[in-house]
DNA sequence: ACCGAGATTAAACTCAGAGTACAAACCTGT
DNA sequence: ACAGGTTTGTACTCTGAGTTTAATCTCGGT
């Protein structure tokens, strides 16, 4: 795949609301053609086929993920605030790239069998989050994971799966009340808190 | 769609692991044909195309799913517990068809769009768990859900990639050791217990 | 045994659309 | 002006989905 120029990038986003809509397989790459303005030839200068295409608007919005991921990994302060942050941190990246993550779970299958968006995600949320994860258990801000591979793992599928509904509906909550659903459930669990000193009614 | 001969739908199992590895895409009717045993033009006699029969492998993962999961929700005990159950139910279940499964993850997109398995989906999961949290609530074994069908929802994200992550590698681990670690994180959360009574070290 | 209705299948067909080929224009630096 | 890459229109090939047809098969009723 040859370099990319930016102004072909910028035109190709306007093709993922379509391949969103439609699924990859309903969209013709000459519709993806007419959508973005870009010719059915000088797709294929630069990308192989579909797959390729879709493949680099996925990576893109992993890269985003990653990207504000890291920056609420690596902040101030304690482990369990700072997942509390990438929590809100993806969401908030879903939230504003509604359609490349409809298509995302729309040909998740695709992606998954794309190695190298599987390493993206892996570099984007996995390793971050399982590193925080070790983190917390030493500030003691999060109880020690006795798997956090799978753990955070787990978070991902909480956190992405919830983005996911609000994308697919039309979002109408604000991200805040979704990240703060979200991280409550990841933080405190669903048993009833017995964080009051004496025992209850 | 015809009413399907048992015979012929227990032959189409047998495709599943196909369209698993290979996404519904790069399957051809004849490939399913040929590993099914079934004719291609049988196979359109019952269906209208790939996406019917995958429709249909999908359904019947949920129906298994739905069954399981609707045993664990109205079984004895407290809410808490129940969902422990659910857990394992939807886990054991998953695990115990990995080829449908990653079919499932690899036409998620499909299968959103086949507005039949959305709604088996949400009668299989989404409303009985969240009958559940109510109940858990009203029982005190659970903490009131501000919202309980994204609550449902976030449950259902995070015990499906729990399960997901191990249909794709191939199972190395135990379903009871997989599901512990869900409930141990959907009830108890990552925040250090609170549970001892004075304060520790 | 015979008949008719539906089930089952092979084989040949149509047709949409993915991907290719290629040459003409178009830059951009030298 | 020239060379090397980029951009694009057009016309092509070829795969594979879905259709059609018609020949068999199955089986309950007579």
């Amino acid at each position: 795949m040859r370099e990319l120029p930016v102004q072909l990038a910028t035109k190709l986003y306007g093709a993922a609301e379509l391949i969103a809509d439609q699924g990859l397989d309903n969209t013709k790459i000459d519709d993806i053609a007419e959508a973005s303005g870009v010719p059915k030839a000088t797709l294929y200068y630069y990308f192989t086929g579909k797959e390729e295409i879709l493949a680099f608007l996925l990576k893109d919005l992993l890269m985003a993920i990653a990207g504000d991921v890291a920056v609420a990994v690596s902040g101030e302060g304690p482990a369990s605030e700072r997942l509390a942050g990438v929590v809100r941190a993806q969401l908030g990246v879903m939230l504003r790239n509604p359609a490349p993550c409809r298509a995302l779970v729309g040909d998740l299958g695709r992606a998954t069998r794309l190695p190298e968006l599987a390493a993206a995600l892996s570099a984007a949320f996995y390793e971050p989050v399982e590193k925080l994860l070790r983190e917390g258990a030493e500030d003691g801000s999060l109880r020690p994971a006795e798997d956090p591979m799978s753990e955070a793992v787990m978070i991902f599928g909480t956190v992405t799966v919830a983005g996911l509904m609000e994308a697919i509906m039309g979002a109408h909550r604000e991200m805040e009340t979704i990240a703060n659903g979200v991280a409550r459930l990841l933080l405190d669990g669903l048993s009833p808190r017995t964080t009051d000193a004496t025992g209850a009614s």
